[in-house]
Parts: structure tokens; sequence; C-alpha cells
DNA sequence: GTTAATTTTTAGTCTTCCCTAAAACAACTG
DNA sequence: CAGTTGTTTTAGGGAAGACTAAAAATTAAC
């Protein structure tokens, strides 16, 4: 088996691969909050187990076993976060910090377990999807709310799940994933707030102010 | 906060103190798997920690801070075990790998939670008693069936819970916590096995031998 | 009451994962 | 293209937790 750090590490390196080309060392650093020599040096020991491909000044790449692994670590925490918050009401902004422990301990017995329990959910509470058993993962790349322009009617598709304080933010809000919105007004090339209409949910009919921080880690899905 | 290992040795330090006079640190390596050398070393550290007090070649004995949190992980283990049990359905003898590893990950959140979810439940699946959330714990200490003469009808109180062979073994005879029983034949002062009549459960009325070895990780309260 | 066997401790290492400070390198900038 | 800026690597260490081998203390055996 791997140390949690070496798990850490892989899903570091998909999670940042997901919307960079490629991925620096001090990308890792600042994610894993972590000095980019440590980076440096963990990287040459996964390069060596063949979990990553790595070129000095050129960044990292998971192969094909590095990202199985990462891909595991991901279905273990979406999973347990959807378990988390389904079965025992733990709430949004909660749920990621105690899948970031246990992602590191769940058995593939228990997980099966877990998902059985819960349907076989395909997301979890922030809208991310669940790999599937056998470990296939597609994440599409939803345009924040930041990027929308006014008149645009659109379903929250996805919420960064890592910052608890905007997460209890936008969902008091009421804009959880599968939320319908108008946007009224955007000023796109500003730091300014997106306004919108909540469709959808118990805050229907509202109108808010979405910060410009919060906008740019709201993704949603066009609606035509 | 403190690492697992640290956990792991209080709540060794606790569990031998249950049935032995005095903690050395053979048994403290034996119960670990880790070599005496290594126990040493560890318990030095716990010392200057004020998590036990130590003296050289007379043992160890837990501090009311040192108990404290190997009384908050045995309540941790044996709530996740009867969670395990009871919400998933985990096999009795699956539980306790499982607990192992997530009793040093759970947040008092959750604990409480899973509390709340079973009902407050006072025994683990296997019998033991679930520390309160205040950290009391009493833990009787049930006869072994092993000691019973002939003719006694007792109730399965506790079944040691870390060999999972045995607890199928067990499990197999319809030998629960709460079935009752009555001794038909025993052998006090042998190996030979104790023949026992099942008068409760999936297995009522049906007579079994059950080995030493089990009998002697059997517990059971009398009936009178 | 010595000697022998057992237990415990000391001494010296190893591995994993992280750190800081300084040197090396790559990429802009004018 | 020389200088400035920012990134990455090297060099040197430290804390935890474990190991082996050998010394010391305790206990058991003649
Ligand atoms: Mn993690
Ligand atoms: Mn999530
Ligand atoms: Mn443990
Ligand atoms: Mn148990």
């Amino acid at each position: 088996m791997h140390t949690s750090a070496v798990e850490d590490y892989l899903k570091a390196v998909c999670e940042i691969g997901r919307t960079e080309e490629t991925v620096t060392t001090s990308a890792l650093a600042a994610r894993l909050d972590v000095s980019p020599a440590s980076v440096t040096g963990m990287v040459k020991k996964l390069a060596v187990m063949k979990l990553v491909t790595y070129e000095r000044y050129y960044g990292v790449a998971l192969t094909n076993a590095g990202r199985r692994i990462a891909i595991e670590v991901i279905r273990h925490h979406r999973l347990v976060e959807t378990y988390l918050h389904e079965a025992l009401g733990v709430p949004w902004d909660e749920v990621h910090a105690e899948a970031e422990k246990w992602e590191h301990v769940l058995s593939e017995d228990v997980e099966a377990r877990m998902d059985e329990a819960l349907g076989h959910p395909t997301n979890d509470p922030h809208g991310a999807p669940i790999p599937t058993p056998t470990l296939e993962l597609v994440e599409p790349d939803w345009p924040p709310l930041a990027r929308m322009d006014a008149g645009t009617k659109a379903v929250v598709a996805e919420v960064s799940d890592d910052d608890p304080e905007l997460l209890r933010y936008v969902g008091g809000l009421g804009l959880y994933p599968g939320t319908a919105l108008e946007v009224i007004s955007s000023a796109p090339y500003s730091d300014g707030p997106v306004t919108v209409r909540v469709l959808d949910g118990d805050q229907r009919g509202a109108e808010h102010a979405v910060g410009h921080r919060a906008a740019a880690h709201l993704f949603v899905r066009d609606v035509k």
C-alpha cells in the first residue's frame, strides 16, 4: 500500500491537471501547503515508483498506475462526502475536511457498501462526479458563473468544495447543485459581483448579488 | 493533537491494564507487534508528555490525561464497529480491522452523529461496553465460558474482537452477545472443549462442542 | 550465593516526510 | 543580449517511529 502523503500528491496532480496544461512543482507546493523543495523530493520518489513521469523544469504527469491510485482516492473522497451528507446529515461545508482523512483509510468493502446504501450516486454534495467502481472519471469543465452574460439562464453544476466559508455563503443564497438561476447583471472583466435571480429551491424568486470570488468558484451549465 | 501511534499505545496500556496488574514493556510489544526496544523509546516520550507514569523495570500506568485519550479512542473504536455493523451491514468479524483505522480520524461531530443515528448504543457488536460521551467506562470482568461448570445456565456477554477467524467460528455456532446457553459438560483444568446447548437465536436447541481457545475468549454472565 | 535465563534498556541506524537557505536555471524585459 | 525576476533544484537537517545488537538489571535455578 501507499502512504497517505503519496495518495495526496497523486490526487493533487490529477486535480491540478484538470485545469492546467502542465503541473508544476510550485502549483503542487501551493495546493499541498508544502515547500517547493519538498515537492521536488517527493516527485522524484513517485517517478522511481513509476507513478508519475517527471522532467526537471517541465512538470509532472501521472502514469496509468498513478492515475488509477489518484482516481481511487478521489472516488473514496467523494463517496465519503456524499455518505456523510446523506446518511449522517453532516452539512456540506464540513464534509470535505472529514473526507480528506477518511479517503485514506476506507476499505474497498466498506466503499462498496456505502455506494450501495446510497443507491450508486453519480455526484457528490458539491456536484463533482464520483468516479465509477471501475475508476472511470469524466470531469466536464463547466464555465464559472463569473463568466456568464446578463440574461443567461443556467443551472448550478458544481461548487468548489475546499473552502467552508464559501460553501456556507453560497448555501445561504440557496445555490446548490441543480438549482436553476438567471443572470440579471454581470461585470465580466471587473471583479464586481454577479446578480442572479434564483429560480428554484428554498430561495426561489430571490435576487442575490454574488461576490466575485464566489462567482469564480461556482460552476454552471447553460440552459437553452 | 496526537499521532495515531500515541493513541494506539495509550489504548494498549488501557486494555492490558484491564486484566494485568502491571503493564510491562514486553506485553505492550507483543500486543502492538513491535520490538521491546521500540516500546521503551515510545513510553519515555509518553512520560515526558505526562500521559503515562513510568518507572524503569516496573511498568507503565496511565495518568488522568492519558486515560482520557485512551478512552476517547476506545469510544471511537466501539462506536465505529457498531455503526459499520448496524448501518452498513459489515459482518462482525470485519468491523474490528476497519475501526482500528477509523478510530484515529473520526471527528467529534461525526462521532456524535453516529451515536445519535444508532440511538446511543451501550455495547458494540462483540458485547464490549461503549464509553459514554463524558468518557466514563466500566468494564466488568465476566468469567470465560471455559471456567463454567456443567449445568450452569448463562448468557453470552462478550467475545474477543481481534481474531476474525474466531469470530466466524463463534458466530457459526450462533453464540452472539445476549444468547442464552446451558453448559452440558466442561473439563475445567484440561484444554478440552466445553459442550453447550444454545437456548436462543437461530441455533436454538442445538448442542455444540466449543473448542478450548474459543471458550477462553467467550465471556458469559451467570443466570440464576 | 553464584550462575543461568529472562526482561528491559541503551546505543547506533534507518526510513519517511517535511523544512530552510542558497545555488542553478528559465523566462521576461527593455 | 544583458539584467532582472521568479521558479526549481541542491544541500543540509530535523522530528517520528521503527529496527538490530549488545549491555544491564531483574528473576529463576541450582
Ligand atoms: Mn487526504
Ligand atoms: Mn466534493
Ligand atoms: Mn488503531
Ligand atoms: Mn469490539
